[in-house]
RNA sequence: GGGCGCGUAGCCUAGCCUGGAUAGGGCACCGGGUUCCUAACCCGGGGGUCGAGGGUUCAAAUCCCUCCGCGCCCGCCA
């Protein structure tokens, strides 16, 4: 762990802040009021078309003076201060204007110095378990699940370059029925298996890797087992057999290398996990049983009629129409609810901070999940992100039985394929490799952002069209941002450090609109982290990508004179921001393209 | 029926937590830009009852209430 920044040394915002504060607080005194403490830096906007703007509103409210009079007399009431060029008023606003060479200064010093730790360390704090994604390993991902992944992943990466050690989890359910299905198909030959599902697997000739050969009969069983009752009860006999701790030898591996094989597929997209951890674990090492002992003699436990346990939830508001939470069933087996009780008690005991990535259709067993921890006296909670599925364009579900579900691998396949088009079309110059190469990474970074780009409670319906784009608000869009900055630095022979600069002379429209955007990277970060709102990281990068290209076209770096080291270090200080922006993104910076 | 989420131009979306200076972007559309650092780009233009109504406030997309539409959940499934 490196040791913890002060907040100085990471956002080269925070001194001018500090300043104002003090000079708010001591032209307040000076008119007799009293500003509280600590809710002013909140209040302060910084970086916008002012530089520091301090809206008066609420401060007029409470001492009864209209705003517009309230800031020009606080902006004089001011002590002038080196830091700032002006506090005048403006309207109900007090801004303070610096000298533009000095943001500049300030933030490209930090950029150049901190490197691929600029924006880092900036929101500190102790040990973080993301759980995220924890699809059934019974076929291949759809793309619905993916969303779950990508957001998940993307939060661990911000956590964990805001200054937590973050561990991600991904929780395999290998207890029930689901699991148990996959292996009830092949621990027997296909010949033993009912005429629907046989032909299920025989019809289309598709693809050969092992999530999707294994999960292609899953969908037929499942419709199977409804309509027959032999088979129904065949495959819950084999539920029993793995909860009683003996499955078939076939059990664990088959579900090894379903997830080997999703596993894959999210590789692609740069997605992966730190730690497995099956639901059987929970049952085979006993703590589910003492789970179910202590919840026994919880609070609100009852005993229900046929030797069921339950809590009585109408205390904690579930929205249940029993009104009974059942913990254990009749014949003393654990369900789900409690071995996932389990689950979260192991980890509290290890991580000061628990996220949960979910899809919205779980937030009642994520409540449920909450009544059940304070039931058994734990104060601390999950701290849960909920996402809407991904629906298809008429708006409903996908379903991998409908056939409306979109393979990821399909995805990641027609995105390459577009992709190295794209690429051929423009650059005939590379080798085969090369194209391959960017075109994998153009891919994946439009998948990434296409996800990240929109807040997880918004519905979204998927659109090829949509996943596909390359232009405007998109993962190539930054990328090639990139890339022109990387071209540059190329072209100018500055690939390296040290980049010598003169602040005077990055002080035009497009390089301060510029240096405004690198600067706000820290308080984006820490603002990421603490929320887990990680939809607002991909808006600040394409932010990043656009002032850029607008600078890109307004000022000659290359072919100006005076200004030209100067204007390559400020390219060296945006490449190293959007590139770092995009590593937490998960979308790879690409040097060409 | 109850609970939760969503509703911002033809389509997609930011802003909502913590009310505040002309509601930011993108796609599509129209008009421009390449003897010049990568045109996956840039510049300009049209397009908005912020679902509807009421309330609170000096001030509401943002807070409160009611209603409408859409989605999801309410298993001794996971």
């Amino acid at each position: 762990m490196t040791e913890p920044a002060t907040p100085g040394t990471v956002d080269p915002w925070a001194p001018w802040t500090a300043a104002l504060v003090e000079g708010l607080h001591a032209g307040a005194r000076a008119l007799g009021l009293d500003l509280a403490r600590d809710a002013l830096p909140s209040q302060i906007e910084i970086g916008g078309e002012h530089d520091l703007a301090f809206p008066v509103h609420r401060l007029a409210a409470s001492s009864h003076q209209t705003p517009a009079d309230l800031a020009a007399r606080l902006a004089s009431a001011v002590p002038s201060s080196p830091a700032f060029e002006s506090v005048r008023s403006a309207g109900p606003y007090v801004n303070a204007t610096i000298a533009p060479e000095a943001l500049v200064r300030a933030t490209l010093e930090l950029v150049l110095g901190r490197k691929e730790r600029y924006g880092c360390d900036t929101a500190p704090a102790g040990p973080v378990c993301i759980e995220h994604t924890s699809a059934n390993p019974t076929g291949p991902f759809h793309i619905g699940r993916v969303r779950n992944a990508i957001i998940g992943d993307t939060l661990a990466r911000v956590v964990r370059v805001a200054g937590s050690p973050v561990t991600t989890q991904y929780y395999v359910d290998d207890m029930g029925r689901q699991a148990a299905m996959i292996t009830w198909l092949w621990s027997r030959p296909v010949a033993g298996w009912p005429p629907s599902v046989q032909a299920a697997v025989d019809a289309p000739a598709g693809r050969t890797k092992v999530d999707h050969v294994r999960g292609r009969p899953y969908p037929a069983l499942s419709a199977h087992a409804k309509q027959d009752p032999a088979t129904a009860a065949s495959i819950a006999e084999l539920v029993r057999r793995i909860e009683s701790g003996e499955p078939p030898v076939e059990h664990a591996r088959l579900a090894h290398e379903i997830l080997d094989g999703m596993l894959a597929s999210l590789s692609r997209l740069g997605v992966g996990f730190d730690e497995f951890v099956w639901e059987s674990q929970f049952v085979r090492d006993g703590s589910v049983a003492r789970v179910l002992e202590r919840l026994r003699g919880a609070p609100h436990a009852v005993r229900e009629e046929n030797g069921a346990w339950a809590i009585d939830a109408t205390s904690y508001g579930l929205p249940k129409e029993s009104e009974r939470v059942i913990f254990q069933r009749g014949d003393g087996t654990s369900l789900y609810i409690t071995r996932d009780i389990a689950y979260h008690l192991s980890k509290l005991a290890r991580f000061d901070r628990l996220v949960d990535v979910l899809g919205q259709d779980h937030r009642l067993h994520a409540r449920t999940l909450e009544a059940f921890l304070t039931e058994l006296g734990e104060p601390r909670a999950p701290a849960f992100v909920l996402y809407q599925d991904l629906t298809t364009p008429e708006g409903g579900r996908m379903s991998t039985r409908g056939g409306s579900a979109v393979w990821l691998d399909d995805l990641l396949d027609e995105a390459v394929d577009r992709a190295r088009r794209e690429v051929l079309a423009r650059r005939s110059d590379l080798e085969v490799e090369q194209v391959n190469a960017i075109a994998e990474a153009v891919a994946a970074g439009a998948i990434r952002f296409h996800v990240v780009r929109v807040a997880p409670e918004k519905p979204v319906k998927f659109r090829w069209e949509e996943a596909l784009s390359f232009e405007g608000r998109s993962g190539p869009f930054l990328q090639y941002a990139y890339a022109r900055a990387s071209s540059l630095l190329r072209k100018g022979g500055a690939e390296r450090p040290p980049y010598p600069y003169d602040a005077a002379q990055l002080v035009g429209v497009e390089e301060r609109a510029l240096v405004r955007v690198v600067s706000r990277l820290p308080s984006t970060v820490a603002y990421v982290a603490r929320s887990a709102h990680v939809h607002t990281l991909a808006g600040y990068a394409h932010e990043l990508a656009d002032q850029f290209n607008r600078f890109y076209h307004a000022v000659p770096v290359l072919d100006s004179t005076d200004a030209r080291a100067s204007r390559i270090a400020l390219v060296a200080a945006v490449r190293q921001t959007l590139g770092n922006v995009l590593t937490w993104l998960g979308v790879t910076p690409l040097e060409t393209m």
